[in-house]
DNA sequence: ACTTGATTGATACACGAATATCATTTTCCG
DNA sequence: CGGAAAATGATATTCGTGTATCAATCAAGT
């Protein structure tokens, strides 16, 4: 900033008022400021502002990187927003470890974040702790819950996960099997899960364990065909899978087609995640779409309004779902 | 930092040296040190410490994000790589435009950035010419040419282009077809353009303009099948088509399922990327795998060897590429 | 000429931590 | 017990910017 100051023979604190207050400085001195600062290639140090203003500009997204093509998607969508603003990304890996996240967390905090969106509901209690403490604004992504520890951005996995099962059920299946990542490990398959244990019990099915299989991330195509082997194995009379994700859905069409199986004649097959390819009418996937872009711009949103002062009227935003109708349920 | 030291009981500087010189501290003060900081959940501020350092123990990523489910691979290689060493990982968005680019350039470097990975190769001159200014390490990645600013990292797309082309002439083909994003405008796309006009002449066929194809991103499998389509009503004796991303190739393919065009009888598809998907024996595409994942960790790595000062040996890295024969070219 | 207001400048301090210098206290060893 | 070494402390300065206070200059209006 002094050579700045120098360059455009004013004095440094004329500098800082032509950024800061440009009303009150006259338009030449502006002009020739700017002028100077584009000469000499002057960049703000944002770190020294930060330092003063208690402010980063910053906005901090800790995700679970890995193979998952949605997170992409808001990711985009954080940005694109954030963009707009002027503000700058953190993104951190968290590897669905607490503790990972607990690490990045405290650590971005040191940069004085403004904000922070982290994806899922299961975080330490010292996190928690922790952020409430800084008081900055706090959106958590994806799954949606009751008492987010300020704001949260997503649609409801137990919604999702019912009414896909209803929809096979209402089509006349009776033996619907769930095939998925981690069920009963992470906590929005948890709530899936839920969703269709409930689908089951308002219909009047029983819960068989033995049409609940587990399927270890990553999720590909491949293992949704050993997984279609394997359920086919242990029943026969499967009329309906329920798959966690369109790429193990995808897989076990194509199994079918190679094993001469009818879908969805023999058996109606729905995913979730609805990737382009699921619309595609050789494969004609009955899935659920979600708004992966919109999660990320609402959520970088509601940070950037709460920053401004703005009222935040919904805490909990539900961006829904949808569930698309394709060939693979008739 | 003083609320550490009243808690521990000691003084300042000694809070300091718990920290960055802990051998000059006993056993004792720097653990009580340790354990005042962990009561009073003292979080060190990054951003006062980059001011006085000049390093903010960042490295800033830049890429175009969207709809490029490669790079989701490279930024966690990036991120694992830094986050082994904690860095922190700062992301921009330049939707391919150079001057989106350098206006987060200049923001970026003002945060003191340790180091920047940008995607590409096309900059702005005043981009380059920062980026040499200030010194630090940057890594130009997924293309690769002979002058980087700095260094490079990634796979030659004219090469990859060529052996697809030599790849599908070697099984007879003659009237090869290409099909892509932007062949003319985005600089890696150029360069997998001519590795396609040079292996036609390499093999002594001429280059019909008639069998060369642009498709507007981003790309999809519908885009994919009208472009076959598109490429038949043009000439029904083309036998190949190298697609420059799997998503176009295999919604060629399911096209063809649906014409009953035999693939690879009358026609061989080839894609790029490798998606998992590719691999599936319905679809059983050939396609160009690159490792993205390794490109990230390694320009990540690339930073930190420059930052400890150890001379980098290859400042150009070619982590290759892989041709992968499937059923698709027979 | 005098008041008023706009513009600019000089100076000092703050943000939170790193570090250099010098001083003091404690510990250890022969 | 003396002296060296280790440990700790006090103080001041720095990083680059923001901002408050007060002073100085200048132009315009009456």
């Amino acid at each position: 900033m002094r050579d700045v100051a120098r360059a455009a023979g004013v004095s440094l604190i004329t500098v800082s008022r032509a950024m800061r207050e440009p009303e009150r400085v006259s338009g030449d001195t502006l002009r020739s400021v700017e002028d100077a600062m584009k000469r000499i290639g002057y960049i703000p140090n944002l770190t020294a502002r930060s330092l003063v203003s208690k402010r980063g500009q910053i906005v901090g997204a800790l995700m679970p990187l890995v193979d998952r093509p949605l997170f992409a998607a808001t990711l985009q969508g954080v940005s694109d927003c954030l963009a707009e603003r002027g503000y700058h990304l953190l993104i951190g890996n968290t590897n669905d470890s607490v503790d990972q996240e607990q690490g990045l967390l405290s650590a971005f905090l040191g940069r004085m974040l403004d904000g922070v969106i982290l994806t899922g509901f299961t975080h330490s209690e010292a996190s928690r702790e922790l952020l409430r403490g800084v008081g900055i604004p706090v959106v958590e992504i994806w799954d949606l819950r009751e008492n987010p520890i300020d704001m949260a951005v997503g649609y409801s996995n137990f919604e999702a996960a019912r009414q896909m099962t209803r929809h096979v059920e209402a089509r006349g299946r009776r033996n619907i099997a769930s095939i998925g990542a981690t069920l009963t490990s992470a906590d929005h398959m948890q709530h899936r899960h839920a969703g269709y244990v409930a689908a089951l019990e308002e219909a009047g099915l029983p819960l068989r364990s033995d049409l609940v299989l587990e399927v270890p991330p990553p999720m590909s195509v491949q293992k949704g065909a050993e997984a279609l082997v394997e359920i086919l194995d242990r029943d026969r009379g499967v009329d309906a899978i329920c798959f966690s994700s369109d790429l193990l859905a995808i897989g076990a069409i194509f199994e079918c087609m190679r094993r001469g199986i009818a879908v969805p004649g023999d058996l109606a097959i729905t995913g979730f995640g609805d990737l382009e390819l699921a619309g595609d009418p050789t494969i004609g996937l009955t899935t659920i779409r979600v708004r992966g872009y919109q999660i990320g711009y609402e959520a970088a949103d509601m940070i950037m309004r709460k920053l401004d002062g703005g009222d935040i009227d919904n805490k909990v935003v539900d961006v829904g779902f949808e569930l698309i109708g394709r060939a693979s349920t008739g």
